[in-house]
DNA sequence: TTGAATGCAAAAAATTTGCATATTG
DNA sequence: CAATATGCAAATTTTTTGCATTCAA
């Protein structure tokens, strides 16, 4: 991340104090949505970043291509390091817990959709939903 | 539909004109956000519905079994009658087009997750987001 | 008749935006 | 010094909730 700077430089972007706050928030948590992300920056000892700030950066900042996000369910986006392990995430609908998962687990589905319609998925940007070995189980007594 | 009435009444709920009216907008869009809906329905000559009537109803219906949702993104909830074809949405994050895919596409996928996490998927409960053909197409260049 | 459903207005929750001020490069 | 970023408050957007009134069964 020495070259962060530069990146965000060479965009006409400025590497500042929050920006790098942020990161290391990211980082610490694994991924986490904006107000958690602002919880948790607060806490690092420095003053307290707006929450607009927090929005504005994220999006920055995966412009840039340091994070990206995915979205457990239909309102929060999760942010996470943009060289982290990817995998795509489960999440049940029942009791809401969430399994991550290899994306090869995918690729049959993605070859299928690129194959029909030239359809270049990214099964991860948005989580799968269904339901969970035990909730699948209880479900079918 | 001539049984709606009758699966209404033995939850102890009611078939009130402005079920049937949220029924038949849902029926004539094929799918569409609540907001939309509610559009759709007060340009049927009767009277307009109140935004939460629209909500709690298609809440309600969608216990009973009469309509379902997808997410096409993170924040848009599209109801359509749950007897509609069954197909998964692929949306392009770039120029926002909706493909219809059937199901059997994500067999394969399925079936992954169900051997490997005991996961009953349902992928068409969220779109799969991507590039459509054209658009990764033009930022192959 | 009576409990479920409606309408309206206010409350929430999650982002986004305007703008004056502070900062980076 | 000039342009980008920040902070704060206000505005949006979307969905939920309280409550008095209406209506289906």
């Amino acid at each position: 991340m020495s070259d962060l700077g530069e990146s965000l430089r060479a965009r006409g972007m400025r590497l500042t104090p929050q920006r790098s706050r942020i990161i290391d928030a990211v980082r610490a948590l694994g991924h986490a949505t904006p107000d958690l992300l602002a919880a948790a920056v607060g806490q690092d000892g420095g003053p307290a970043l707006s929450l607009s700030t927090i929005y504005r950066n994220l999006e920055a900042l995966e412009e840039v291509g340091v994070v990206s996000h995915t979205h457990l369910d239909h309102r929060s986006p999760t942010y996470h390091l943009a060289d982290h392990a990817e995998h795509l995430h489960l999440v049940c609908l029942s009791c809401g817990v969430v399994i991550e998962s290899p994306v090869g687990a995918a690729d049959p589905f993605v070859g299928n959709l690129l194959a029909r319609h030239g359809f270049v998925a990214d099964v991860k940007h948005m989580a799968i939903h269904g339901w969970c070995r035990a909730c699948s189980a209880k479900a079918a007594q």
